[in-house]
DNA sequence: TATGAATGAGATTTCATTCAT
DNA sequence: GATGAATGAAATCTCATTCAT
């Protein structure tokens, strides 16, 4: 159900992707991240998907080209909000604190990781392995995100909110810390008690604490 | 050369391992590190170590158990120094403050993670698939080093130094600041010129202000 | 052609065996019942099937599996006759003499042993070491077919067509001679001249005389 | 210990096997009675008789060595009362009756058997695989064994105490009713209770009153 | 003599991919 | 389009045998 719908959302219909299709990539989104993109076999995602195993072969050549099918537009979502055109003018009107404009975008992209955990699991799973996975997330994020989230942060900073430090290193220090929250609570112990208004409260505190300009 | 030590440090050779064994172990923990286990075959490894592939399997039963003799000692050596029995008492003893504690922490095991990079990887690549992997880490991350950090910062708690959070909230803080900057620093973007004494001036900085109690 | 006749029959061909199935069981058999199972690899089996090795492993999940989707029905096919439900009432109304019986016996599974002698071969070899052959084995012949027995001997025993000793050593006896013939004759010294009709005579005369009731 | 009899009464010291020989040759028979010889790998073999692989191959050629060097002397043993060369004059002159005369023999052999059960395993499930010890099989009992049976049948039949019957065929009656009783009592339903005493008693019976002349 | 590490040929098994139906 | 039997290359693993110590 809720399976489909993110389908549905990830590979938007425009593509027109047959019934079975959806399947066989629901079916290889679950195994690959519960076992790895090298360790999974076709006949089990197409035992899972419930079709042929020639039926995979149908639509994607080969199997790299069915997780590069998955991987791809997985991370362009993921990171599609800090690359619309014009995010950094929206934003600076948007949000006078930067403390704001962080809590919208940990709440918005958390929301959207929450949902999309399993596709989360394979990107940081397989870009190591996977040249071009890496090309893609090297050109995507570290120059568009980072390019963008540049901006912003000399934004922040010029209106004395933020402390004078090379906008690079405060990248570094605010991604830390939320991935470090997102990965802490769903991957490596998702079976404890998370409060996430707490914990992100808590988190956005330290961040803005952390990159206080000194006084 | 490094390698050897590498090895000898890991496997103190008080374990006796054959000069081909140690080849072994040396071939598999790049080859892990570079494609991931599943992706490795053992005949890669047999000849990047220069031995028959039957030897492999003299030593180690199955190709499993070769990462599992590789990855769990390397465990063990990660946290070593946290699993001191004596840890806090030392610790509390010697730093005043906590940064120093966190300067000489970090410096520490960075020097460490930088000498181990590729078993580093390994580490954190395969123990979401490994349910072996997965019991020892949790087993010792989560019990033993969380249970001396909970000391360690409830002592600065009470020292005033550290803002009054439930100490498990400052761990993941603290180590999400430390863990970004390595994995930044050695995975993500190792081509980038990195002046570690200033980026972990930097890091301890921001954790120092974002933990800092409510003036 | 004589082969593929015995497969149709063994595996009648409502199971929808493929060509190339039957070739792997004919090849199987051949091979299994010269060299042994164990000494038996599936890449000769391949080849002399004319089949890729991976389409065995496609039908026979293992090798043992194989080994038992021949073993299995071939032993049930060599103990249906006596398994037929209402065997004993039957042969009791058809044979009015326990040596007409005897007689009858003996001709019909010689001709279905002469056929299928090298599935015998097969079963004897095996059982020993495969238990879950041995398993089958007790559970048909020791249960199934010597209960049937034991009520022909006794039927014929208080017909005072036979002596009064325990039915099981009976049984024994008369089987010991049957088996020890076939053995002797198909698997022993085959390149001996018999004359069947004669010796099943002499046989059968030799198990009367045997047990015959005193006088 | 009566394990170190069987080996010192069938290897006679005179072949001055060492201690680790004895240790191989008894683990050796264990294992190929169990699994048979083509499943017995002699690293499991060395690990029984707790010695080096490659002691095994000190004393042993090759594996098919170990086999026949096991296997040869206790076929010669099996048959040996069979073989002795006057075995007829003296038999003849002992048993009166052909009765006394197989009840002698099944008892003698019996006890050997009993003892020897697992060397009679290894035999008849070896010797259809192994050309050397299928040779061995016919020259001694096909030519040794069978003719001097012949003779004793034949004299006998002169006595008119056995039928009138090829002497071929009344070996092969008289040996079946009495390997059937071996195997089954002692491979098949090792298990069940037999009474030896009462069985062979039985035995005899049978094949006396099967052979007997006609009146 | 005994050892056991090392070998390499070969055994079993897996699996991505093709193709006739 | 879909199927699934077939393939064959490669992966993991086994094992008899050798040989330096």
């Amino acid at each position: 159900m809720s399976d489909k719908e993110l389908i549905d959302e990830l590979f938007n219909n425009a593509d027109g992707l047959t019934e079975k299709q959806k399947q066989i990539i629901q079916a290889a989104i679950e195994s690959f991240a519960e076992k790895g993109y090298a360790s999974t076999s076709t006949s089990e995602i197409a035992k899972k998907a419930g079709v042929a195993e020639g039926t995979i072969f149908r639509h994607y050549k080969t199997k790299k080209d069915l997780l590069l099918s998955i991987a791809a537009p997985a991370m362009a979502k993921l990171i599609a909000p800090f690359v619309i055109k014009d995010l950094d003018k929206v934003l600076n009107q948007d949000f006078e604190r930067f403390e704001d404009f962080l809590q919208a975008m940990i709440e918005n992209r958390m929301k959207f990781l929450n949902k999309n955990l399993t596709l989360f699991r394979i990107l940081i799973q397989e870009i190591p392995f996977q040249p071009e996975l890496k090309a893609q997330f090297k050109e995507h994020i570290a120059s568009k995100v980072v390019e963008r989230f540049l901006k912003v942060i000399t934004h922040y900073q010029e209106k004395g909110q933020i402390i004078d430090l090379p906008p690079y290193t405060v990248i570094r220090l605010v991604a830390s810390s939320i991935f470090g929250y997102l990965i802490g609570r769903n991957l490596l112990f998702p079976e404890l008690d998370w409060d996430d208004q707490v914990e992100i409260e808590k988190t956005v505190n330290f961040i803005m604490h952390g990159i206080a300009p000194k006084k």
